[in-house]
DNA sequence: AACAGGTATATCAATATTGATATAGCAACA
DNA sequence: TGTTGCTATATCAATATTGATATACCTGTT
């Protein structure tokens, strides 16, 4: 039910489907993402609910346009979804299913290579997100400053997601660390103590190919 | 995509749709959730493409079962996809959308008290996890030991999972210290200068009521 | 004018997901 | 023996989501 009131939240200002599409991609894709092929027919099941009204515009640039705005019911319903408490599904990521069933593959140099391009990856992320922060942000001796007029809740999202990937990029490294440790081992070895790094912990570098293969993993213990 | 895989993944033991809904219940649900309508339809689909082949068991305890296992082609596709890299889909996160559009309710009590509610359910569902982590990790010297036989992949999507989270927690700190600030200010004070604590900021009791609404944000700043 | 290529706008078919509902067998009890 | 209730098992209808495709207009070129 999110995207719908997503949508009612964006239309606080007239705007026609394609515009929404790049508000998903440039301002929001960090909580959420949207394709035409969902908007569109949102947008209409808005409409014929009553909390949307739209009217057809000729455009600059090419077809016509149906710009979509809020209706007085529409509002309401905004707020009644804003009032009514977080709302907490459940998260959902690929990759970790991935790493969950990676066992299968036998080698932990397989798993060693998904982490490491994985942290790649998550740091790209990090990085396009520290960047919006910076142009949002002012620097006042050497601290950065929670942004700090209009754009308040805005900015408290993006923080969040800075904070998120962050603690992801972490758990890769102290990931990666663990495997360093598992391949270490001489193989039959097993159980020994391997304390987790706390906090910042520095070691593994990331290039993908340390040390060498020799105990396998075995046995299924799930958590 | 990504459900296809997951069953497939959990099917290098054979089961039921009953049994996997379980196991998405109790033992990924921090990465992934399934329903049993969607889980059947899937399991249908897999065995058209070959994936999976199934029998039907008595049970003894209700109707007859529909047991599911993998095939030589199933395994294959499994192994394909932990091979592929990492899958990166957007995140979703409803209760950022809430928090995005609060402004429009112009009244920062409400969303202390919004994020006062949800730091509640984080840490409700951080305890969740931790408590899994200390059924499956002993302790050593003080520190956590990384799970060391067997189920290693597991671990680390829990340690994912607990890291993750914990940092959500720590957002809620910093915004709700954010909110504080903003709700000491006068009215009419603007873009005074409010510097994030640092990381592990004490402040911010989590009650829901303190300070008074003085001033109110304005204008439409977005990210 | 006719065409080629690009951007703007929107729809479609396939698949995924949710939430409610249906059915089957067992157990206890009237 | 019929009924009630419980757990196990599965399906359905509605909605959400993705990825590919279609259609419209503009701009420049032949």
């Amino acid at each position: 039910m999110s995207l719908q009131h997503i949508l009612l939240g964006l239309l606080r200002e007239p705007a026609a489907g394609y515009d929404l599409k790049a508000v998903f991609d440039e301002r929001i894709s960090h909580f959420w993402s949207a394709e035409f092929g969902q908007i569109y027919p949102t947008l209409n099941r808005l409409e014929e609910r009553g909390l949307l009204e739209s009217r057809v515009e000729p455009s600059e640039k090419g077809p016509n346009r149906r710009v979509y705005s809020l209706t007085a019911d529409g509002r309401e319903e905004l707020l009644r979804w804003l009032g009514s408490g977080p709302a907490m599904g459940a998260e959902r990521f690929a990759y970790l299913a991935q790493l969950y069933f990676m066992d299968a593959l036998g080698d932990l140099h397989e798993t060693r290579a998904f982490m490491t391009a994985l942290k790649q990856r998550l740091r790209e992320w990090l990085g396009r997100l520290e960047a919006i922060e910076a142009a949002v942000t002012t620097s006042h001796g050497g601290a950065t400053e929670y942004y700090s007029d209009g754009g308040f809740h805005q900015f408290a999202t993006l923080r969040m997601g800075i904070l998120s990937i962050g603690s992801k990029v972490e758990w890769c490294d102290e990931t990666l660390a663990a495997i360093d440790r598992r391949i270490a081992l001489p193989a039959g070895v097993e159980a020994t103590a391997e304390c987790r790094s706390g906090r910042g912990a520095p070691s593994a570098p990331d290039g993908s190919g340390s040390g060498t293969h020799v105990g396998s993993p075995r046995g299924e213990v799930a958590s």
